[in-house]
DNA sequence: GGTAAGGCTGTACCGAGGTACGGAATGCAA
DNA sequence: TTGCATTCCGTACCTCGGTACAGCCTTACC
């Protein structure tokens, strides 16, 4: 399992990301630095891509590449009670999440009432008295 | 209907917003320029402020300042058929907000699964076959 | 008239998550 | 060995909605 390394295009093509986005991970500390050719090309082993889908799905979860970072880090050293809290975490998103459904609900219910009022106009609907906009 | 004119801080102060958030808004195109004192001064007709706060309750249902600006700009110059529209265009915002909402939804599901997995920790949770990330 | 507060302009910066560019060096196949 | 594709690095740029700063000028009040 020493074979087969990859360079910078095929793992970005393989984990469906820009050349760039590999390199801007990389300083950010998301990724470690691989292994490189004795020209300098860095040669990465197959399970980065791995690494990438995973920092991908993480993110689509609504973690900050911040927090991605944090979470990797703590994924790769986790010795003696360093490491996780991960489930904690996950709570804290999850109430950040619903905060921003109850938000957004809000404004749904703002834009159907402006729809049901009915006016097409900015200048004529504020002035109107059942203009939905608070001002 | 003449007198009482405002300068830039007493407007900033009376909506809420910064002075530089001014000058922005009238480098955006949101906010005609008002007239100037001799000095070169800008000052206000009170009615501005009902416009700032327009703009501000049009941006918090999720329109971005260009949108806010076609908007105001569609009211103003309304002769003939032009302007207007408001009511499509809340109806196409409508629509997107609740797009984001399932996403949201979404997310949250996976966020509650992840909880529910247990799992503390990113590379024993991957590994496992209940990982609610797919990657 | 003096002086402090406030306003003027242009320009730079923030944060988040990348994306693009230029010029040189390397890798790989024919 | 030649030639083209790819990668290297540093740096600049992008969006969005502002915010900050510097250096000078105006206004308002006493």
């Amino acid at each position: 399992m020493t074979g087969g390394r990859l360079r910078t295009g095929e793992v970005a093509e393989a984990a469906g990301v820009n050349v760039q986005t590999l390199r801007y991970y990389h300083r950010r500390g998301l990724l470690e630095e691989p292994q490189r050719s004795n020209g300098g090309h860095r040669r990465y082993a197959p399970e980065v891509v791995t690494v990438l889908r995973l920092i991908k799905a993480v993110q689509r979860l609504g973690f900050t590449l911040d927090e991605v970072a944090d979470l990797v880090d703590a994924a790769s050293h986790r010795h003696g009670r360093r490491g996780g809290g991960l489930r904690q975490r996950a709570m804290t998103k999850l109430t950040e999440v619903e905060r921003r459904i109850t938000d957004l609900q809000r404004i749904r219910h703002t834009l159907i009432e402006a729809v049901d009022a009915g006016c097409d106009d900015l200048a004529t609907c504020t002035a109107s008295p059942h203009c939905p906009l608070q001002l």
